[in-house]
DNA sequence: CCAATTGTTATTTA
DNA sequence: ATAAATAACAATTG
């Protein structure tokens, strides 16, 4: 589910409890978004901590902490999260009995922030200190960053030349917070076919590329980060009907602009939609 | 039972 | 050695 705007969306969800204390921490150690955490560590420097504010970057979250079981040298905590396939973070009241996949609550006196990930995929990182840790820092520069040049793409295509460019656009490393649906969304406005190999497309595309990767995050972002309350499964509703979003998943979805089929097959080892009459191979 | 899923990473193949 | 392809992870739904 979550990409980038998503990611955003959740965030604000937990953002009801910036400048309050974390009273207790519920946790199933034993499952699999704990793995490479110490969990018992984690519950102690957060127990008592107070939750100054948050950020996204790319699918992770970081919340900033003061206090609790942190000691004066390290000052701050760092929660990192990252939503995986499924994940979410709820609101919830005071009251609230766990549910199931409800993996990591923190319970504070007015509500309990809820991380629920039915398959696991996503994790949680904490890492203490004055400075924000490695995996927050190593994240690369956003899309909507001026260090997201033609440039720097044109140099990263080169590099995964004979890979599809479907497969390139879901790389974190140059194309942070894109996922499936976005890279499907930037290629189809660009009329790039998902299969062309990254090395063969021409500077026009390329630069056509780089303009609907910003084009995409900002529309995302506008549509999707910004509505409070929704679910994700209702939040194609707000996005306009212009987008190929609304039709990719339809059988017998009808590419916006050309009001042909839709095709829709594996390419780079992910279900894959296209308009062939915009999106061409040759 | 089979196939599907908006993500990432370890392993295998080329 | 490098990069690309594939399998694996886990749970649920159709």
């Amino acid at each position: 589910m979550p990409e980038l705007a998503e990611v955003e969306f959740f965030r604000k969800r937990w953002s009801a409890g910036h400048g309050a204390r974390v009273l207790a921490v519920r946790l199933h150690e034993r499952k699999k978004v704990f793995r490479g955490t110490n969990t018992g560590w984690l519950k102690k420097k957060l127990s008592g901590a107070m939750l100054l504010g948050s950020e996204t970057a790319a699918k992770q979250m970081l919340f900033r902490f003061s206090g609790g079981g942190l000691s004066r040298a390290e000052s701050r905590g760092w929660l990192g999260l990252h939503l995986g396939m499924s994940g979410e973070l709820r609101v919830e009241a005071p009251g609230y009995v766990p549910a199931r996949h409800d993996h990591f609550i923190l319970v504070q006196k007015d509500r309990q922030l809820v991380f629920n990930d039915p398959r696991m995929f996503g994790g949680v990182l904490f890492a203490a200190g004055p400075q924000p840790p490695a995996w927050w820092t190593r994240i690369a520069p956003a899309i909507l960053s001026k260090h997201f040049s033609v440039d720097a793409v044109a140099r990263f295509l080169k590099r995964r030349g004979r890979a599809p460019i479907k497969a390139v656009l879901l790389m974190q490393e140059r194309f942070p917070g894109i996922g499936n649906w976005m890279a499907d969304e930037i290629l189809w406005r660009a009329a790039i076919h998902p299969a062309r190999l990254a090395g063969s497309l021409k500077p026009a595309e390329v630069r056509a590329l780089h303009r609907e990767c910003r084009f995409v995050c900002r529309g995302a972002l506008k549509y999707n980060a910004g509505v409070g309350g929704k679910m994700p499964p209702e939040l194609n509703a707000f996005m306009p009907d212009s987008w190929l979003f609304n039709h990719r998943w339809e059988d017998g979805g009808r590419c916006p602009r050309t009001e042909k089929l839709l095709a829709r097959a594996v390419v780079g080892g992910r279900t894959t939609c296209w308009s062939p009459a915009r999106q061409r191979l040759a």
